[in-house]
DNA sequence: GAGATATTGTGAATAGGGTCACGACTTTAC
DNA sequence: GTAAAGTCGTGACCCTATTCACAATATCTC
């Protein structure tokens, strides 16, 4: 189940979901073909790049015709292994960790939030979105099989409550605190820093005004 | 004001509030110096890549002795122009829009949320962290000097209220919206979706199981 | 003050990703 | 059926960023 093709690219597999996504309403809207050039537009990547990505998983296309989008959508699945759902925990019902709950994004992908845990004993047995809430120091018990957890905790209780997360058996931590947390080395961490997100915008504005560029994704990478 | 010294790398101009963040934790802990060593050790970014960073605007440092805190910690001020504040709008006062007002990170950097808008008539006419709400349909006539937007509306709006930005004259947007939006190519826009980080995330760890490597940042590097 | 230790700044090598441009092949038009 | 148009897949190139590794220089110890 994991890494027989460890070919693909990062930057590729962080697109690959962006695809997914744009495919599904490409079916939806019952679309049977798509080029590398429609998707470019849509998603605003690169076509050369799109095709690039696309072909480290084989010939998905038809020469002179494009991409069927169902056949591809099929790949997709499969390869993002969207049958299998991932369990998720999230720690941390504040303003943000409630937008996630609301978010019902996650129950059509591959990702699924299954339970939260909060300190606020007002908090503290209901459910959000029908995720149930379960009080912080519970985490141990109730965790379960969750793979993977989102972190939206105050940063103070970031590194803590990532030793307890990383004892219960997670292996890969969403961290939305500025903190930079120290976990075991096959922890798989992402951050993603708000405040330097928007910092970072700012500073891009202010130093490399663009007349005729194009804008990158997130990030990030950015 | 803009781009006078432009070789400072992307990928380093993104990692300069982190390091400030850091080195404002370090001097109100009352440190005095500090080695890249043991910044990387906080910051998770390696040594080597820091100096580098460092060694674009010059020599900060003293061979053998470190940086000094408080002197690196002006010149960053500087050059992030801590002093000029930056004026963001947030559009869409739901859970995730919220979130931000709350964050008062904001209060303490260049950015300052300046306003809100909603399209919720019981959100209207109050203000959360002392950051007023007013209507949508307002946008144009309130929006005033602020030069930066953070979008948290729902997919389906993005585009139309993207469009009204710009003819307002937004120079960056930050989009939390799944939406590619379409904007001329002098706007600035980075996008952040919350779906394809969890995705992209879970990904990473079916397909490679690291055993050794280290995380990056957002990542994704990230 | 001399030797040991620490740490920077950077040239050079390496890694990683994006884009160009074109041959090959398919579809479409007539 | 033939010519024109469309589109993929990819070799080659370029650009950016990261990392190594070490000379230069500073501090620390006694």
């Amino acid at each position: 189940m994991s890494g027989e093709q460890n070919k693909i690219p990062q930057a590729t597999a962080k697109r690959l979901p962006l695809y997914y996504r744009f495919l599904n309403n490409l079916h939806h809207q019952g679309k049977q073909r798509v080029s590398s050039k429609e998707l470019s537009e849509a998603v605003k990547v690169d076509s050369a790049t799109i095709r690039r990505d696309f072909s480290y998983f084989g010939a998905l296309g038809k020469k002179g015709y494009g991409y069927n989008v169902e056949y591809l959508l099929g790949f997709f699945r499969k390869t993002l292994d969207q049958d299998e759902v991932t369990k998720v925990a999230l720690i941390g019902v504040g303003n943000l960790g409630t937008a996630f709950l609301h978010y019902n994004f996650m129950k059509n992908n591959n990702t699924k939030i299954e339970l939260a845990f909060d300190a606020d004993p007002k908090k503290v047995g209901t459910d959000i979105g029908g995720v149930p809430i379960y009080h912080i120091d519970q985490l141990e018990e109730k965790l379960g099989s969750a793979s993977v957890a989102i972190l939206t905790v105050p940063s103070s209780e970031a590194q803590g409550i990532a030793e307890r997360l990383v004892e219960s058996g997670i292996v890969g931590v969403l961290n939305f605190t500025p903190a930079r947390i120290t976990v075991p080395e096959r922890i798989r961490v992402h951050h993603i820093d708000l405040a330097i997100e928007l910092q970072a915008l700012v500073y891009f504005i202010k130093h490399y005004p663009l007349e005729g560029e194009h804008e990158d994704h997130n990030g990030f990478k950015e």
